[in-house]
DNA sequence: TTTGCTAATGAAAACCATTTCCATTTATAA
DNA sequence: TTATAAATGGAAATGGTTTTCATTAGCAAA
């Protein structure tokens, strides 16, 4: 796979895909929003300036995006998946969720991040070896209650 | 939630729930079976020594066993629901999984287990503090294609 | 620019894991 | 033993996601 000029247009066309007006909304709702949206809300957001561009096409461009390493998917157990665009030049930059089970609510922290990077990087390293596995990408989440829930108990 | 003594059958009646015939044998293939097992499998291999247990039940007794802290409930990407009961007695340990995002293989994994410990311990203890987030869990998996499925490229 | 090929698309239907409904059964404490 | 509410099973409903298929549109080549 080797997918990794710099841009996601590049990207794209390396990987064969075809650039369309459908995925370039739907690139530019994800990179602008902020958050962890579900592929409805995209869809919403999409819809707001394309109201030609279906639910169907949002999911299959999420399953593109994911593909090519651009895009994580996410659970956090609301039964619905959820989106985040993967961009090192994000000003949000690499960080992880917390999920509260109660209320789903998601709280993005970044502390102790460059510990856990190290950490992160020594393991993909040891597990590669070991496993002859092609670490791609890595999920951290805490799940508990927030302070909001834990009074209402 | 002062669900903590000793066994589950404790931990059951403390926090309030009945001891029943289904919820005794699906504790009990969960803690014989090794794997990352399914609603669906689950029910299975209860079906197996009771035929008058439902797929309905599996789901209720799964849902209690997890808000009791007894199951982890895992998502890797292949569409259901897959649960783990957490014991720290048991010979497997404390681990985490790599999931090929492929085949949906799951390895299991508990290299660098105790400086992640260390490392999740530090996180836990200031994410607990600084957001007033009462942490009861955490989930760390890694994605990518395992040896058979990078061959197939 | 035009053309031809094939990927991409939208809408509707299908899919299917999970949840809900409700009448019946059962665990448990009095 | 009895009363009560929790637990249950089976069927139906739910709802996020995927599939189907006829149509549209990228894009490479002429």
């Amino acid at each position: 796979m080797p997918c990794n000029k710099f841009g996601w247009h590049g990207k794209f066309k390396e990987c064969g895909y075809r650039v369309t007006v459908g995925r370039k909304e739907i690139l530019d709702v994800l990179t602008k929003t902020t958050g962890h949206l579900s592929a409805e809300e995209i869809y919403l957001k999409v819809h707001e300036k394309y109201q030609s561009i279906g639910l169907t096409t949002v999911y299959r461009t999420l399953d593109v995006l994911a593909s090519i390493g651009l895009l994580q998917k996410f659970d956090f157990g609301d039964g619905r998946a959820r989106y985040e665009i993967i961009d090192a030049t994000n000003e949000k930059g690499h960080h992880h969720h917390l999920v509260c089970t109660e209320c789903k609510r998601i709280i993005d922290y970044k502390d102790f991040i460059d510990e856990e990077v190290e950490l992160l990087r020594k393991t993909e390293k040891a597990l590669s070896e070991k496993y002859k596995f092609e670490i791609k990408n890595h999920l951290i989440q805490f799940y508990g209650l927030c302070s909001e829930c834990q009074e209402h108990r």
